[in-house]
DNA sequence: TTTT
DNA sequence: TTTT
């Protein structure tokens, strides 16, 4: 359960090579420099360009594939939500960062500017359930008022 | 891995209550008809309304929370994808519908128009991998090449 | 003013040449069929794919635009709305269609296709406002291929 | 024409009534701060939430309703971009923002927490084109309860 | 600083 | 009917 709604949705291209650690734990946190320009005319009839640069975050199994099928100028879909930071820089000065935390992503292009290329789309895992063993879910009714004739035993379908 | 990106994001209200059904399984189908409406002013300067009215399904988990919360009336934000299925009519005539398989969904207004009223935010639970252990997951590396010095050994973050 | 929210956004690769009417006023409707692929994992682990051919629409300068530079097989990314259609087929049944009315388009992958290739973003044209007269749009051609039959001659509907 | 795509969506509450300032040349400029919560159980099962605080502008026509119809407490969907700024503070430092540039909004709720209540949507003017003489707009106050001292008299920016 |  |  949340409260709100913080989606982003960036189509770019990267500045840079991903750049790809790991936590203590293992874990990949990939992350990538994206452009995306806007176009518009002025007040004089000149057209003038803005680009934003995002800073994207990917966590995990998403991160090791963005780390290793994205490369510099590849361009790519990511889909998450916004993530603002405070923290104290070395200088003792208190700072703000503003990343984006991904979690889908689809290289684009056929060959975004790597070797690799291909497309393709990847969602974020999701995160494990620490548990001892998996109960059956508890969810389910015992008794079903209706059978929901259009679809079979099946887990959620496309 | 995915091919494409079909997303839909929705803010509406039921034009009648839930219909939730159970396949044979346990599984929640719960059906709403959700209405958006868009005005526009046409040639002459009068106003025009248009109100499109959206079939969403929610399965599993987020059946049953759609179907306990949502009333008729109910102000929601919906996320999901389009699906287009084609079916032989009992008249044997060929029939298409179109369809929301949502993914997401947010209860609006603090009181939407049902009695339970109340906000929040609710996700399709993953589907549950049918496994016989759960393995340790292969993909991350033996060895590290440089620690994510921000991030503890946690799961994927906030 | 409007009331909900009505928000499609589509990554996909269209399965033929676009389709370019135009009304007897000049505005370009274009159609393309556009398919996004999802993969899942069904209860055996068998990698099972589906795709779904969204019908989308471009009105006037999009419209021109998306006839121009988009190709079968050109990946774009699509922002719009749904609409639904109810109308009575020569045969004297009602039939149901959904489209995708498009108002932001940006071509994908640096050559979607087509040879014109190049990526960049179009959004749809506020509608004119109501003048003395309704100069002709230079851009339309000056001989149209076909009419487009299922639309008057009014700006942008819905 | 652009390069890219950055879109943000949100659903949130006003963490205050909006700041209204206007330009010299009588543009609205009204910003808010919106909440988004997530939520998530951390590895021990305990429930963490954390809050986004975005910070939300809204020019011109649109700027106006915003400051009008929003007040703390709110609940408002919005649509718009992201947008990056370095400046330099008083200090002399170099210091960096992040907003979100609306351009589309929606009050929820029914009565989003003000009197006025009621919801509705409402899209981002077009900017005027070019003219002889721009009539000072009429739905500017005649008086300016403050100056939005870090925009010129420009129309809508970037 | 909001909201539930 | 596309794409990988």
């Amino acid at each position: 359960m949340a409260r709100g709604i913080n989606k982003v949705i960036l189509v770019g291209n990267l500045g840079n090579d991903p750049d790809v650690k790991y936590t203590q734990g293992g874990m990949a946190v990939t992350r990538i420099s994206l452009a995306t320009t806007s176009v518009r005319k002025d007040r004089d009839g000149n057209t003038q360009e803005r680009t934003e640069w995002h800073r994207v975050v990917f966590f995990g199994k998403l991160g090791e594939i963005a780390g290793e099928y994205l490369r510099k100028g590849s361009q790519v879909y990511v889909e998450g939500s916004i993530r603002y930071d405070k923290y104290t820089g070395q200088d003792g000065v208190e700072k703000y960062s503003t990343d984006i935390i991904a979690d889908e992503m689809q290289m684009l292009g056929g060959r975004g500017g790597g070797e690799g290329g291909g497309g393709g789309s990847y969602e974020r895992s999701p995160r494990p359930q620490r548990q001892e063993s998996a109960p059956r879910p508890q969810s389910a009714p015992s008794r079903q008022p209706a059978p929901a004739d259009d679809f079979s035993d099946d887990d959620i379908p496309f």
